[in-house]
Order: C-alpha cells, then sequence, then structure tokens
DNA sequence: TTGCTCCTCACGTCACGTGAGGTGGC
DNA sequence: TTGCTCCTCACGTCACGTGAGGTGGC
C-alpha cells in the first residue's frame, strides 16, 4: 500500500525536457519551479508533478512569455487567457515596429546603393533629413511625396534643389537692401517661391503643413536648407501685398 | 587669428540632442563617444565635432543598430553598407519569428476562448499537441489538415476521437489473446483503424509521414494518444497479411 | 583512484535608469 | 547660503551561459 512516488535528478529531468541544468537551477532561485525534495547529499530531487509544471513553462515559454508572466499565469488559474491576449498584442505591436525599421533602412540602404552620397558626412545628413520626414508626414504623405518625386524626374528635383539656396540668397539681399516687399522683382521672387513649394507638395494643403512643422519644430531642418525666418517673415509679406493688390 | 572653438557642457548637449545625461556618460564609458576635453573642474567640454558624431550614433540607433555596430561602423567607414545590410536582414529574420509566434498565440488564444476546455491540464495538453504539430508538419500540411476539419465538421472528428481508444483497446485484446492477425475479426478492425487514419490525413503521404515520425519522435504524444508500439506492429502484421491473402 | 554528476557562488551580457554621496559656480 | 549642474561609483534589469572550486556516489 505504500505511495511510491518516482522522482529524478536534475540531470536526467534535463535531458529529457531540453532545458539545461543551469536553467533549473536559475527556475528555482526565482521561485518559478522548486524540485519537490532534496536527496541526503544535497541533490533535487523532481516529482512528476514538477516535470508537469516543468512542460507547462515550456508551453508558455513557446508563446514568447516572460518568466514572470508565466508565474503568473501558472499561480493564478484564470489570469491566462488575458496574459495570452496581452502578449498577442505586444508582439503585434513589435512586429509593426520592426517593420517599420525595416522600411526606414531599406530606405538608407537604397540611397547607398544608388545615389552614392559623395561623402559620408553628405549621407548621414540625408539620413537625418529622412528621419524628420518619417516623423512628420503620415506614411500617406510619404508615398504622395515618393509618387510626386518620380512624376517630376531627377532632373527636374536636382535643378530645384539648386535653384532654392540662390533664390534665398537674392531675397534675403533684397530684404537687406531695405527693398518693398511689393517692389515687382521682390513679387516675382516670391511668386517664384511659391512655385518652388507647389513643386514639392504638388499643392497638397496637408503637405503644406507638415513642411511648415517641420520647420517649426527641427533646428536641424532650418539649418540644413538654410532657411532663416526672417527671410520666411519677409516673404509673407511679399505674398500679402500681392493679394491686397 | 585664434580659432574660438565653441565648447558645450553635459547638460547642453543632452538638452539639444534628446539623449539623457546618463547615456552620454554610457557612450564615454564604452569608449563610444569621448568628448575632446575638460574644464577645471572636470565637467566634460563637447565640441562641435562631438556632437556630429552624436548625431551620427543617433542616426544609426535609429536604424535599430547595436551601440557596438555603430562603434565599427562609424570607426571604419566603408564597413557602413555592409552593417546596414547584415541588420536589415537580422530584422526581417526576426519579424518571421515574431509572426510565427503569433499564429501559435492565436491559435492557442482560440483554443481557449471557443472550445473552453474543462480544466487547466487539458488545455496545457492541447497547446503541447499545436507545439508538437507545428513542429512536425509544413505550414502547408498544416493549412490542409486544417480545411480537412472544416470538411469532416466537428461532430464527425469528436466521433473518431472517441472511437480510436476503443479500437486500440480491442485491438489489444486480441493481441493479448494472442489471435492470428489474419483473423477476419482482427481484419476488420485493421481496416477501419486504416480508415480512420485516412480521415484524418486526407490520403495525403506526405501528413501519414508526418504523423508517422511525430509518433517516432515524441514520446509525449505516443503518451497523450495511449499509442502502442507492440499493437502498432501487430495491426502492421494483420495489414501485411490482407495485402498477402 | 578515476569519471561523472551534483553542489554553490559569481561574473558577464545590453543599454542604460536610478539613486547615493559629494563637489563647484552663480 | 540656496539651487542647479556636474562628478564618480554601483546596483538593477532579463534569462540564463560559463567558468571556478569543491563534494558525493559508483
Amino acid at each position: 500500500m505504500r505511495e511510491q512516488t518516482q522522482t529524478w535528478k536534475i540531470g536526467e529531468v534535463a535531458q529529457r525536457t531540453g532545458f539545461t541544468v543551469r536553467t533549473l537551477h536559475h527556475y528555482e532561485q526565482i521561485g518559478l519551479l522548486r524540485p519537490s525534495g532534496r536527496t541526503e547529499s544535497n541533490h533535487r530531487l523532481y516529482t512528476r508533478q514538477d516535470i508537469e509544471r516543468l512542460q507547462h513553462i515550456a508551453s508558455l515559454r513557446a508563446l514568447g512569455l516572460s518568466l514572470d508572466a508565466i508565474g503568473q499565469a501558472l499561480d493564478q488559474r484564470g489570469a491566462l487567457l488575458e496574459t495570452l491576449e496581452r502578449q498577442l498584442t505586444a508582439l503585434q505591436q513589435r512586429r509593426e515596429e520592426i517593420a517599420a525599421l525595416e522600411a526606414h533602412l531599406s530606405g538608407v540602404i537604397g540611397l547607398l546603393r544608388e545615389g552614392q552620397p559623395a561623402s559620408t558626412s553628405q549621407l548621414f545628413d540625408l539620413m537625418e533629413q529622412m528621419t524628420m520626414f518619417e516623423k512628420h508626414y503620415t506614411k500617406d504623405q510619404l508615398d504622395q511625396l515618393a509618387k510626386r518625386r518620380e512624376e517630376l524626374g531627377e532632373d527636374t528635383i536636382k535643378a530645384v534643389e539648386q535653384e532654392w539656396p540662390a533664390l534665398m540668397a537674392a531675397v534675403k539681399a533684397a530684404m537687406d537692401a531695405g527693398t518693398d516687399p511689393a517692389d515687382p522683382e521682390v513679387q516675382r521672387m516670391a511668386a517664384r517661391w511659391k512655385e518652388l513649394i507647389a513643386a514639392f507638395t504638388g499643392g497638397d494643403a496637408g503637405i503644406r503643413r507638415s513642411l511648415d512643422t517641420m520647420y517649426e519644430q527641427e533646428p536641424q531642418a532650418r539649418a540644413h536648407s538654410g532657411y532663416d525666418p526672417q527671410v520666411a517673415a519677409y516673404i509673407q509679406r511679399a505674398w500679402e501685398a500681392a493679394e491686397s493688390a
């Protein structure tokens, strides 16, 4: 009538379950799985129940749960479903983050491969711009911008990028000379300024707003483009003069 | 003619770049970014070049690179493209792993919600089975099995699952009684056995092979289904007798 | 006596967060 | 003198891997 309870030493348990001895030590240390007994010489003894618990741990670990979450799920029956749902949400979120990183990374790799930027620092300039863009524009807006660049063609884009600094310098010169914003030459430059922005935004008001916020919030963006708030205010006045005319 | 080099203290750098002071300490400690100077009172002084390097670090960190990889990429120009490509591959792999986890987890949550398994230990049995299945069957095979279950309908599946243990017990009894495998009654049971397997596999040879390997390699699977190698060998002989007849 | 298994520390990993305890400039 | 910034340790995080040094059973 003796209840003979079979037990296993740690090495046997390790071999049968695929856990390492160290891992079993660890699980005992954090209180996740305490072997039911010890031999006289202090060797751990695991019962069938212990091994069952270990298998449950393995199942939950296979779902990516943390040891902490596993402990809670096993000790408070009923919390299981909720724990798993939280885990699913966390995984989905993590996967979306990774997908976004991948998109960003692919973009940078594309720049590096095709554009062959002249210098490393130029590459980093480009990367910073990309990061800023991805921060201030929605995904739809970025798609629109990409389509627009394609429509315009590389040559047009390069031409515009070269024209910008020249135009800003000319406007700044007129401003510094105290020229009236209503002056015909300034009006011509203001109109051209408007055209260049429209070429970039494609006339989309949302993209225009995102562009403005980016320049407001990112000193980097201002520094990079040579944007000057005083010049911007001056152009603003020129536009207003044109409207009231 | 004095070259006046502007410098910033750690708090200023932190504020402008969005890193924390502790992080800058850390970057110095691991040699990723060493400020170019110190004041008399030992306060760190960062130059414009230091801050540029910090911005490059930020760009690369935004791509998910480890600090170690960032250090290498920045110190050995040319290694950059390769580093980024490795990172992209790693991210893709990680994303696929997460997707697989999600699929597994969704399955388990589905079981928990719909099936409402009677006890926790029953749920874990189911989970272990799922894990084993996902290990031994290809994705295509799992899809096929799912489709097949749908075709058969819940009632048929339950009926079959109930019939199994009874059939195995009957065969075992015949075997224990020393009945000849060619005996008509044993032949009837062997034929039924074949039908039940076919109902599960849908006659697919690949699925049949996966099922066999699973029973060979997973003591868990054998224990769970009550599978007995001696009974299996007996059935084998019955099938051979049927063929040679 | 020789292997093999078991034991208990305890450091290292990754990228910092969070104090603790103290000093220097306005 | 009071704040504020700066400094240098140093522990904690997560799930163990990897020794180090030593003991017990066949």
